[in-house]
DNA sequence: AAGTGTATTGTTATACTATATCAATCAGCA
DNA sequence: TGCTGATTGATATAGTATAACAATACACTT
């Protein structure tokens, strides 16, 4: 599993624009099922539709967005705790990050991992990259250790420019 | 008025419960007025007014618990618009913070200084206290540096357990 | 003091994000 | 089969944020 989740997007850093995005859906396809298989939990149909339209770009997605797609094979639309039940079950099983700055959604770089979640986000071309870098980290813990803080949880989100974006003009 | 910054709130920890606040809220209205005259913009008595609701605690608060206290001296309640006008007034010039993983606001422990948003939040006591650790930043600034991505704003928000709050029960 | 242009505020409507609640259905198992 | 808990459906509503345009206040000139 663990070269599953490293064949798609590489953790640290973004994707080249015309990478093989089939595949990266397919890896965490496959990855999700396995992390549910693993913690014995069920991957629905209704979830797996989820997760596979996080997964549509590298772009941090809304639930909205999500619903707008989700249709009931008749074209019926669904309702939003239906999207965000999903959504709930997918973070609690570590198969998405949501992105608190733009109340968004986008797929773990590398389900089934501890890690924590550090995500850079390019205002030129939208996209998210998860990165896993253990100075922001150890940082990150000793500031708190300073000051008697005991971490529960980070939200790390940095906007900027990525390297495919700033290689070429800015975007139309 | 750097004087002024770190009289109250000190960056980089969290108060004790039975600070005097009455002062943190003087300094934080005295050093806006400040940076307001520096900047040439109008620290006006609705801006004034919505900054000192944000620092009635330090406790991130919503932007409709401050509609809720806004009454146009009649008792009226002010529009949503008129709330996120001055919000928007206030953090464009540095004198409070967006937390976004709450959709909330803190007044800034250190206006008119340029500086890095760094914020730990006590999941017991609700508080917040605004750090500016520069491991972090360089750990972050170093980590993008390494796939070259131009940082434009990083959004630092760590959950956890205040020290005063692990030195006594978990609160009620 | 009156006039003028800009910034600020008021007002109404609406968009966007998220959850509570209860009913219906489904999956796994005694 | 029938039970039990998990999942989904459906409706209503709460919570967060902005668009658009009118009215007012302020600073500055004449």
């Amino acid at each position: 599993m663990k070269r599953a989740a490293t064949r798609g997007t590489r953790k640290g850093s973004f994707d080249r624009p015309q990478h093989d995005h089939a595949r990266c859906i397919a890896d965490a396809l496959q990855s999700a099922s396995m992390v549910c298989a693993a913690q014995g939990v069920r991957l629905t149909e209704q979830r797996r539709r989820v997760l596979e339209l996080v997964w549509q770009s590298h772009r941090p997605i809304g639930a909205y967005e999500i619903l707008d797609q989700l249709t009931d094979g008749s074209g019926r639309r669904a309702a939003p705790p239906t999207v965000y039940r999903a959504l709930d079950f997918l973070l609690a099983h570590g198969l998405i990050h949501r992105v608190e700055s733009r109340n968004a959604f986008i797929g773990c770089s590398h389900p089934g991992t501890e890690h924590v979640v550090e995500i850079m986000l390019c205002t030129d071309c939208g996209r998210a990259a998860e990165i896993d870098d253990q100075r922001i980290d150890r940082a990150v813990r000793a500031a708190a250790a300073e000051i008697g803080f005991r971490i529960e949880r980070q939200t790390i989100e940095i906007d900027g420019r990525c390297g495919h974006c700033q290689a070429r003009p800015a975007h139309a």
